[in-house]
RNA sequence: GCGUCGGUGGUAGAGUGGUCAAUUACAACAGACUGUAAAUCUGUCGCCUUCGGGCUACGUAGGUUCAAAUCCUACCCGACGCA
C-alpha cells in the first residue's frame, strides 16, 4: 500500500493555503489517528525570499504552528527551476513521512504539481545562460532552423503544437540538444506515493469578486514597497518583470484583469488531470466535504 | 449662432471609391506546455452555412456611381475655435 499525500490544487484566489492549513490541523486530532500533516508549497515564486505580498504567501500566523515547505528557500537573484522543485519536494515528502505525518502539497503552479504527481523526468541539462543570451538575440525562424538541424523530431514536435513563435521552448530545446545530442523523449517514473487530488475553483463572479478583494489588499498591505524594497536589494527591472505582473509597474486595474486571466489559464492546465476532484470553493463547509472524502482515502 | 475637425466592430484605433466583414492592439472564448510556468506560445473572434457561399454592417436619412466605410446633401451627436 502506498503511502498517501493530499495535493491542494486549483485557481488563485480559492482559499487554498487556508483549506490546507485546516486540514493539516485536522489530521492532529486524535481520530484520523494520524502525527498531523505538514505543508509544501507548490508555488513558482513563493520559492523566493522577500516575494511576499505580490505572490499572496502565507504569514506566520495564517500557519498556525503547522510547518510549510518550499517557501522561501531561494534568493530572487538566482533563478529557481522545476528540477530543484521536485528535488526539494521529493526530500520534504519523505521527511515528512520519517515523522509519521501526511504531507499536503498546496499550490497553484500546475507545471510543478505535475513535476511530482507524475514523477515527470526532465534532461539533465542545467540552464546555460550564457548561451540563452545568445540565442535571445535570434529570430524564432532561426531558431527553429538551428533546432532542426540539432533535433529534427523536436523542433517539429514544436513546430506541430503550434509554437514555431515560441522562442522559450526553441531555446531550451537547442540547449538540451547542444547538451545531449538530442532532447530526449520524456518520461516519467511512477512516484512510490498516491496523490490525492483536491481541486478548489470559483465561478466566474465570485472569483472576479475575490480577485478584486485581493488584489485592493495586496495594495493596502503595501506591494509597492515590496517592489521598492526589492529594487534597493539589487534586483533589476527585467528580473522584477519576470516576477509576473504584480511586479512588472502593476496598477490595481492591471492586476485585477491579469489575476483573472490567469486564473483562466490554470484551469486549462489543470482540466486535464482527470484525477482531480473538485470542489466549489463559494460552497460551505468545504472541509467538512474533504474530510469526508479523505477518511475513505486515507 | 458661425467655423473647423471628428463619429468605424466589446474597447482603442487604421482604412478615405472596387483586392473591406474591414490592418493592428486590447478584451473575450478555446487550446498547447520536455529545467524561466502568474512565464511563453497557438487558434477563433458580425450573423447563418450542406464550408461553395449567403446575409447584415463603418452616427441617421437620402443621393451620385457598374461599385461607397470611403464622394455629395440634410439631420443628430462630440471636441475645439470664433462669437
Amino acid at each position: 500500500m502506498k503511502k498517501k499525500v493530499i495535493v491542494i490544487l486549483g485557481q488563485t484566489a480559492t482559499g487554498k493555503s487556508d483549506l490546507a492549513v485546516k486540514l493539516a490541523l485536522r489530521l492532529c486530532s486524535g481520530q484520523a489517528k494520524k502525527n498531523g500533516g505538514e505543508i509544501i508549497s507548490a508555488d513558482s515564486r513563493q520559492v523566493y525570499i522577500g516575494l511576499d505580498i505580490g505572490t499572496g504567501k502565507i504569514t506566520k500566523k495564517e500557519m498556525r504552528g503547522i510547518p510549510h515547505h518550499l517557501l522561501d528557500v531561494v534568493n530572487p537573484k538566482n533563478k529557481f527551476t522545476v528540477t530543484e522543485y521536485q528535488q526539494k519536494t521529493i526530500y520534504a515528502m519523505t521527511e515528512i513521512f520519517k515523522k509519521g505525518k501526511t504531507p499536503i502539497i498546496c499550490g497553484g503552479t500546475g507545471f510543478y504539481i505535475d513535476a511530482i504527481t507524475k514523477g515527470t523526468i526532465f534532461p539533465e541539462v542545467p540552464p546555460n545562460i550564457k548561451l540563452r543570451k545568445l540565442l535571445e538575440k535570434k529570430s524564432s525562424a532561426k531558431l527553429f532552423s538551428m533546432l532542426l538541424k540539432l533535433d529534427k523530431k523536436r523542433a517539429n514536435d514544436i513546430k506541430n503544437k503550434n509554437e514555431i513563435n515560441n522562442k522559450v521552448r526553441l531555446i531550451r530545446a537547442i540547449e538540451i540538444a547542444r547538451a545531449l545530442g538530442e532532447v530526449p523523449n520524456i518520461t516519467e517514473a511512477t512516484p512510490p506515493y498516491e496523490f490525492i487530488k483536491i481541486g478548489l475553483f470559483l465561478p466566474d463572479e465570485i472569483l472576479k469578486k475575490k480577485v478584486n478583494k485581493r488584489v485592493t489588499a495586496m495594495f493596502q498591505n503595501g506591494l509597492l514597497k515590496e517592489i521598492i524594497k526589492l529594487k534597493k536589494e539589487g534586483i533589476s527591472q527585467k528580473r522584477l518583470m519576470e516576477f509576473g505582473f504584480e511586479y512588472d509597474n502593476p496598477t490595481k486595474e492591471k492586476v485585477i484583469l491579469e489575476t483573472i486571466k490567469y486564473a483562466k489559464r490554470q484551469m486549462t492546465w489543470f482540466k486535464r488531470d482527470k484525477e482531480i476532484i473538485w470542489f466549489d470553493a463559494s460552497k460551505s463547509d468545504i472541509l467538512g466535504n474533504v474530510v469526508n472524502l479523505l477518511k475513505i482515502n486515507i
